[in-house]
RNA sequence: GGGCGCGUAGCUCAGCGGAAGAGCACUGCCUUCACACGGCAGGGGUCGCAGGUUCGAACCCUGCCGCGCCCACCA
């Protein structure tokens, strides 16, 4: 006998082991199975699993175990992201925290080795994490970006787009981060609102020249006011790049300064004249209307400069301290950028140059990892030719061979590649794929797969043997991400599984990792497979705290999922978030909301407590089109019809209207309704229906564990092995059962009228009795009036049934009402509880009164739509006649009640 | 500056052209032989505001007002 509540903690590690030793997570090898692969978003290898996971992971295991169970070779394929700068970072941070030299000091090799050493103990933790959800990928099959396979991969897509030109090596300005000392790409880089100040400082004129600066205007835009000045005023958020100043510019309409353009100012401190150029860059109404170029550390100045042939001052060195150069006064050398900042600052003011200086709020770039503000920094690096091979997976997109859903992430993802830059790949770090390009003592590069073929690449070149030294940096994480979705399915190798599940069907996602990660495999995808990488890309929401902020670990808001899987399980925590998976919504999630799921779960299996204890055993040869009894009948096509929509809103993507659909049909049809209904049938004494309605419950019940379990997969599983104690054995697991797919012809429209009539006189009833505050224990006398021979022949049929859930003491049909008595409409009869001296009629007639005015203002609203003519005219003649027949029930039931209601005057 | 989205019951949200919904919270009654992580019943909404389209609008259009988010090189 089953016990009151599930106890998810002892079941869901048994029933994890059982899935994982039956193998079947792996595809189904069965002929004709058709593919359905999601290759999971690889969680960092330093990852633990926050509630963002938890969601990504369950609708993805929501689709897996739905598309598996509809026969279907399923392959949920996971693995691991090696996660180049986080993973650096926490063995860096180990290596201080113990004491031990940093990873300079170490050396490449051993550093890296340490890693590995890092990864093989303590990495990966998260997939660990990703089982006790439940998740049914083929663990078999795990793989890790810098496993000897995707390595392979990477190698061999970054050799081929050098070739084909996709790839080159090129000097320009990039986003470096001085904190860990390499360059990052446009998308590591979080633009932020600061506290800052703006710096006005004058650049004196050489020669001592002046000019006449107008500091008035009259209404017609004529100079009133001018003075003479012998500088030209310029103004910045960063002092500290003055030094590397290579010109001031000034907006060639700008008349301020049409006199002075082509002379040359005294670039302070450094002691160096630059010119004054004219680009069209300055914004004349903005500062001054003149500014200070600084070609080498800002990304307009360094357009500005390109464009004017203005030199490149380098200022810092990696760290971001003030580099040891000829063009850095020696006095700055050595300081840090912040520092020198000060130090400019003052020594301009010392000068008498500083203006003045205004707060301000600037926009500052941070690295996303460190933190630090990022520095636009000249340094040769390796580029991707994005904007390239952008084009194609645009027009993947707007062809529909990949599809978005919601759609309205396809605007967001063309919004980009459209506009999309080169991709920065080279990354100053260690862990990492070390790019495959050799150069030898005169700079020639040698893109090859290994150092073989670059060493005999060289050798044609020189015509003999050259000593080469390999590229230092490694490659952005993302680049072998951007791989995944056939690198994990064995390519370069021709695999069979690369044939059978590439493209895959469906990836899951949040919208944060659309630039990241999809559209980087869309566009290596169709470079090197010739076809999208996935049909259909799913985004889904971002969870949030219940008030709507971000969770994470520093606020403290955060919700972690292995706790509330500890708390109420796993099936509890997994439908909570696809029943909040609406499309196009944050989820904000909060604990009570799981809570509630989790007695939805205890709902459940107490239905099957009670199926179990009314020997509701499976029947193998249950047909359900042959049930008797109505009610049978009727549950029968509600199974059919839930099934419908689970399957359908499931292919939809829709999770919450799935999970939402299980919910009522649970909850509200099978407990409220049929288990109440039947109890008569299983404790009567019709042998034949008994057993009907033995088969027909345990027949549902389980249809609700496999419609439910993908959502729910432990305690379904749990129940269908329980279930299945008693009954002929069950051959299969609940993981690779059928799903049901039944037909709409279980609907027997007869059967839902008459229970339909049946749930409505109950309800009606109960509503009733509770207004008229009738204890429950109170029986009461029920007549049906004026009912048509169908209605007589339901209570006759139903009499007990009806009986016990009215708590009637008797029920029958009645030619006429009795005199006093409480009354409402059931279609075309008259519900009368001759309830004389249990309840006060006063309060009766009040009631029926209130009621009589209620429906003869909704006919009355009724009438007037009817009575339009432009209504009759142009709307469909369903709706018209639809409004026709409420009028006509509307004021039909207003009659009758309104008949009662002169009886009970008459008899007060 | 560009783009996206959201304002519906106390809270969290569905609904997105034909009679205002769910869960939680709240109120009353109930230890009814599956379940108090329960049962039965109930209260509660001018669907942000203003116009427009339509026979009909929470739903479509326009404009406002609030609130998010993403992208962007104003020194």
């Amino acid at each position: 006998m089953l016990d009151t509540t599930f106890d998810p903690k002892a079941a869901e590690q048994r029933i994890s082991a059982l899935w994982e030793r039956s193998g079947a997570f792996a595809p189904t090898k069965k002929p004709g199975a058709e593919p359905y692969c999601i290759v999971i978003p690889p969680p960092n290898v330093t990852g633990t699993l926050h509630i963002g996971h938890a969601l990504n992971n369950t609708l993805q295991d929501v689709l897996i175990r739905f598309e598996r169970m509809r026969g279907k070779a399923a392959l949920w394929q996971p693995g691991l992201d090696h996660a180049g700068i986080a993973t650096q970072m926490v063995v860096e941070r180990q290596l201080a925290a113990e004491g031990n030299i940093g990873r300079r000091e170490l050396g490449r090799e051993e550093f890296i080795g340490r890693v590995w050493q890092w990864k093989e103990k303590s990495g990966g933790d998260i997939l660990k994490q990703l089982k006790r959800l439940g998740c049914s990928a083929d663990w078999s099959r795990e793989r890790f970006t810098m496993d000897e396979g995707l390595s392979n991969a990477v190698r061999k897509v970054f050799v081929q787009l050098h070739k084909e030109g996709l790839i080159y090596r090129d000097k320009r300005l990039v986003n470096w981060d001085p904190h860990f000392e390499t360059a990052i790409s446009d998308l590591e880089v979080v633009n932020t609102e600061v506290d800052g100040f703006f710096w006005h400082f004058k650049y004196p004129l050489e020669n001592g020249e002046t000019y006449e600066f107008p500091t008035a205007y009259d209404e017609d835009g004529n100079v009133t006011a001018s003075e003479t000045r012998n500088y030209i005023a310029i103004a910045t958020t960063r002092p500290e790049t003055m030094l590397g100043d290579g010109a001031v510019a000034v907006h060639p309409s700008d008349k301020r300064y049409a006199s002075i353009v082509g002379k040359r100012v005294l670039l302070p401190l450094a002691d160096r004249y630059i010119p004054i150029i004219t680009d069209e860059y300055p914004d004349p109404d903005f500062g001054s209307g003149a500014v200070k170029i600084t070609g080498a550390h800002d990304f307009n100045d360094y357009q500005v400069a390109r464009r004017n042939d203005i030199p490149l001052y380098v200022l810092m060195d990696t760290k971001g301290r003030m580099a040891d150069e000829e063009h850095v006064p020696e006095k700055y050398r050595g300081m840090d950028r912040y520092e020198a900042r000060a130090a400019v600052v003052a020594d301009i003011d010392a000068l008498g140059l500083l203006d003045f200086v205004e707060p301000k709020k600037i926009t500052q770039p941070f690295g996303d990892r460190s933190g630090v503000v990022i520095e636009p920094m000249l340094t040769d690096q390796w580029y991707v030719d994005a904007p390239k091979m952008a084009i194609p997976a645009i027009k993947a997109v707007e062809e529909g061979r990949t599809v978005f859903t919601p759609k309205s992430w396809e605007k967001t993802y063309f919004e980009w590649m459209r506009n999309i830059e080169p991709w920065c790949v080279s990354r100053q770090l260690w862990w990492g794929h070390r790019i495959p390009a050799w150069y030898d003592a005169d700079g020639n590069i040698f893109v090859e797969e290994t150092e073989d073929a670059a060493k005999a690449a060289a050798r044609a070149k020189h015509g003999k043997d050259v000593e080469l030294t390999r590229d230092e940096d490694v490659l952005d994480t993302w680049f072998s991400s951007g791989l995944w979705p056939f690198s994990t399915l064995g390519w370069p190798e021709d695999t069979a599984e690369l044939k059978k599940f590439y493209p895959t069907a469906t990836l899951v996602t949040a919208f944060d990792i659309i630039f990241f990660w999809v559209a980087r495999m869309m566009m290596l995808g169709i470079h090197f497979m010739g076809e999208v990488p996935f049909k259909d890309v799913y985004i889904h929401a971002l969870v949030r705290d219940a008030s709507g902020a971000k969770m994470s670990k520093s606020k403290g808001n955060s919700l972690d999922p292995l706790t509330l899987v500890d708390k109420y399980g796993a099936d509890a925590l997994r439908f909570t978030l696809a029943a909040m998976a609406a499309q196009g919504r944050d989820i904000k999630l909060a604990e009570p909301r799981i809570e509630g799921y989790r007695n939805f779960g205890t709902k459940l299996w107490n239905a099957a407590r009670f199926c179990q204890m009314n020997e509701c055993a499976w029947w193998e040869e249950f047909d359900p089109a042959t049930p008797q009894q109505t009610v049978n009948r009727w549950i029968v096509g509600e199974t059919a019809r839930t099934a419908a929509i689970v399957t359908k809103e499931i292919e939809a993507f829709r999770f919450n209207e799935a999970a939402g659909a299980l919910y009522k049909f649970v909850w509200n049809v099978f407990c409220d309704w049929y288990l109440e209904l039947v109890k008569p049938l299983l404790n009567g004494d019709d042998e034949s229906a008994k057993v009907e309605t033995r088969r027909t419950a345990a027949w549902t019940l389980d249809r609700i564990l496999m419609l439910l379990h993908p959502f729910m997969p432990f305690m379904t599983e749990e129940l269908w092995s329980r279930l299945g104690e008693s009954g002929p054995k069950r051959a299969h697991m609940l993981l690779v059962q059928q799903w049901p797919d039944l037909p709409a012809s279980l609907i027997d429209d007869g059967a839902d009228a008459e229970i339909d009539w049946i749930i409505r006189l109950v309800s009606e009833t109960r509503a009733l009795r509770s207004e008229m505050n009738v204890p429950p224990a109170t029986r009461i006398p029920m007549l049906l009036v004026g009912a048509s021979a169908e209605s007589a022949a339901r209570l006759e049929r139903y009499q007990g049934l009806i009986d016990r859930l009215g708590r009637f003491e008797y029920s029958t049909s009645a030619e006429a009402p009795p005199q006093g008595s409480v009354t409402f409409v059931l279609d075309e009869a008259t519900v009368a509880l001759p309830l004389e001296g249990v309840v006060d009629f006063k309060a009766e007639v009040v009631r029926l009164g209130k009621e009589i005015a209620r429906l003869d203002g909704e006919a009355g609203k009724i009438r007037g739509k009817l009575g339009n003519a432009q209504f009759i005219e142009r709307a469909p003649e369903e709706v018209v006649e639809e409004q026709r027949e409420r009028l006509a029930d509307t004021e039909a039931t207003s009659a009758k009640l309104s008949a009662a209601l002169e009886r009970l005057k008459a008899a007060v």
